[in-house]
DNA sequence: CTGCCTGCAAAGGATTTGCACTCAT
DNA sequence: ATGAGTGCAAATCCTTTGCAGGCAG
């Protein structure tokens, strides 16, 4: 009856991060947990977010712990953080493998673009802090550009471009 | 004797800074010699290094008041500021027009920061922290495209991409 | 069992704020 | 003169770290 039995991606998570040799914890599988709520939700959370969420649903897992957590996760490839405005920091699921979210995304008319995960862009609205996702095609221009005049490398899914939003402009 | 008497741009950030409505102090003074400084060398400076800089030159103004004074700078348009990395915020004086800096830039410095300056998008590597800058005009294409699709008004100076340079991949 | 992970608590570093005073205008 | 700006110092806020004990493997 519960919704959300145990999302396939929390449990590839806790997989994943047992095949790196690392241990799994309560502490971890909560933190898992909050944040693949959140991917799903399609929200963005922070590593203060994150734990009042942890603390909220495993009161006993330490502050401190969540950030060492948060951590290991990302060193261990199961985590990953996209930079946002430049001030925070989120973290989701890092997608193994493209998921095919049901909805119907590709569409621009309300909010956001389509989902999170895998190799999304995003950008964040400076006026009101909203995010919206973009597909990592958007910046296929600019990634080439980059490589071939300057040998960069770009990441489109690490760092989140600026400007206004439709409703704030 | 002085290698840089009076940088033009510096008089003009002090004169807009009238013109706003603003007062020009010693410690406004100090901070945007600083800056304008730092511009000139191509560097880009956080809040904590301006601070120790302007310690340095006018140990009398207090730390708060530099903090102070970059918000109320940027407020008033004279200085703006980007956000490197997702992690460091750095300040440039706003260039009220495009200027020939002499030098030849472009290129990538040594180590440390490179760049700054008026509508330059900036990429950073994630590796080794350097950034390098971008002509505007290599992210016109996704520009072009949030607005069409999502509304969204890039700003493409505010921020910096990441990924790895040429050096660290 | 062994040592990786955790809880606790205290340290740390960066930025902010209240208040009274000073100086730019 | 008059209030915007400043100095000082204490207060916050977020994150990290040292240690000893506990649980996963």
């Amino acid at each position: 009856m519960d919704p959300a039995p145990a999302s396939p991606r929390l449990t590839a998570a806790l997989a994943l991060l047992r095949t790196r040799g690392e241990r799994v914890t309560p502490a971890r599988r909560a933190v898992l947990q909050v944040v693949d709520a959140a991917d799903g939700a399609e929200e963005h959370l922070t590593a203060e977010q994150i734990g009042a969420r942890v603390a909220a649903l495993e009161p006993t897992v330490h502050r401190a712990t969540v950030y060492r957590t948060l951590t290991s996760l990302t060193d261990a490839g199961v985590l990953s953080h996209v930079h946002l405005g430049g001030t925070a920091t989120v973290y989701h699921l890092t997608a193994t493998e493209p998921e095919r979210a049901g909805t119907s995304e590709a569409e621009v008319g309300t909010a956001a673009y389509g989902h999170v995960h895998s190799g999304h862009a995003h950008v964040q609205c400076v006026e009101c802090g909203r995010v919206l996702d973009v597909p990592p095609e958007a910046l296929e221009g600019v990634a080439a550009r980059l490589l071939d005049d300057l040998g960069f490398t770009l990441d489109t899914s690490h760092a989140a471009l600026l400007g206004r939003c439709s409703d704030c402009t």
